[in-house]
DNA sequence: GGGGTCATGTAATAGGTTACATGATTCT
DNA sequence: AGAATCATGTAACCTATTACATGACCCC
């Protein structure tokens, strides 16, 4: 499924969102994007804005109204979002909230290649993610209740409270994996080691 | 952190990973690549792969070790590991497993923006994703399951166990969310479908 | 033996990121 | 007053995706 948009790029979502309310000029846009913290979810980067935009025009979801300068600062065009803008701004949201999308996050390939380092570097490695996915999630959760204690509606922060579920469960599994890994009868680590040419005493089985 | 690579792609790293087992052709690779399921857990597309290829010939990990040719067939060129390739795999594995990227998964967006859509149609939408969750969850059950029955050791499993688990607690979430927005006392629906100015209807409190 | 599709690669195009440019404002 | 940073945009470069090309093999 998932349709071919003339503009795929998700900051294009976002600068459709924003004209909703009323028209901006790019750098305004940028700026909203930072502030209102939206740069957390959507891949940001100044030089994608101002193409976003003009994909956008030539596409006829959103149209110039008016360029100003103010002394000698560079012009600013102001876009407005046509009504084409607009239905596609809705369709393209719909879409992405009843279809989940096939995606492919670095640890899912991470994890596909990870038989070529040895399991008790691996072990390792796995302890350190755990203790930066905590510090993640302390942050996250610091920024949610900072964030509510302000006055801000709950709705406003679904996004985190939805990475603050996805890095838990990450966690979790994390740990699950280290377990097997090293668990003294059943473990993976045993057979894995003695692939890698590794000293197995770790994962030996204890014939007591 | 995540330091720059010379060649970023996740398609240079499984082609790294087949290299350090024998020499190959990119074609082969393609094909690997395909039938071992990895495409599963890294985007890949035919024509990437060429590129990727170029540079990481170019950044020097991979080199040239001879063209063959059969029949009339276009030329194989079947391209070496050197150790500066060997080292890189490594050093990025280990990036890769260590510390978590911040990523942008298309839902985040959308959860970010989807106060632009009524609070009703959002509910019907959420329901509708829940369904396709629980069957891509059955689907990669269903080749768990199939995959160890056909005596794959479940190390190599490990991305979908994984994916699963995320998509386990997504499913969670939504649901959560859901009751958030339909709760009766304590709804977020009321005041949302106000703002969208419409019939406040479903999420009126019963006051009996 | 003509129509698919497999094998294999190159070239054209579009998309995204980084670097550059320059007046204005603020800091010290 | 000079340094740093903000405001605002353009241009150059690199990456990625699509389209094109062509001989071989297989099916009916």
């Amino acid at each position: 499924m998932a349709k071919k948009r003339k503009v795929g790029n998700l900051l294009a979502l976002a600068v459709l969102s924003y004209l909703t309310r009323e028209p901006m000029h790019p750098y305004e846009m940028s700026r909203t994007l930072r502030d209102h913290g939206d740069a957390r979810s959507v891949k940001f980067n100044h030089g994608s804005l101002y193409m976003v935009v003009q994909q956008l025009a030539r596409a006829g979801f959103i149209v110039e109204q008016e360029t100003t300068r103010e002394g000698q600062r560079p012009e600013r065009t102001v876009y407005v979002l046509t009504d084409a803008g607009r239905h596609e701004l809705r369709d393209w949201l719909r879409e992405l909230v009843e279809e989940p999308q096939h995606e492919y996050p670095q640890f899912v390939a991470a994890l596909s290649l990870i038989a070529a380092l040895p399991p008790s570097e691996v072990v390792e490695l796995l302890g350190r993610r755990l203790q930066r996915l905590a510090e993640q999630r302390a942050e996250i959760r610091g920024l949610i209740d900072n964030t509510l204690a302000g006055g801000v509606h709950p709705l406003f922060l679904v996004e985190e409270e939805y990475r603050l579920a996805l890095l838990e469960a990450e966690s979790s599994f994390v740990e699950r994996f280290i377990e097997q890994i090293n668990h003294p009868e059943t473990g993976w680590g045993r057979l894995w080691a003695e692939f890698h040419g590794e000293p197995t005493a770790t994962y030996e089985r204890q014939e007591s």
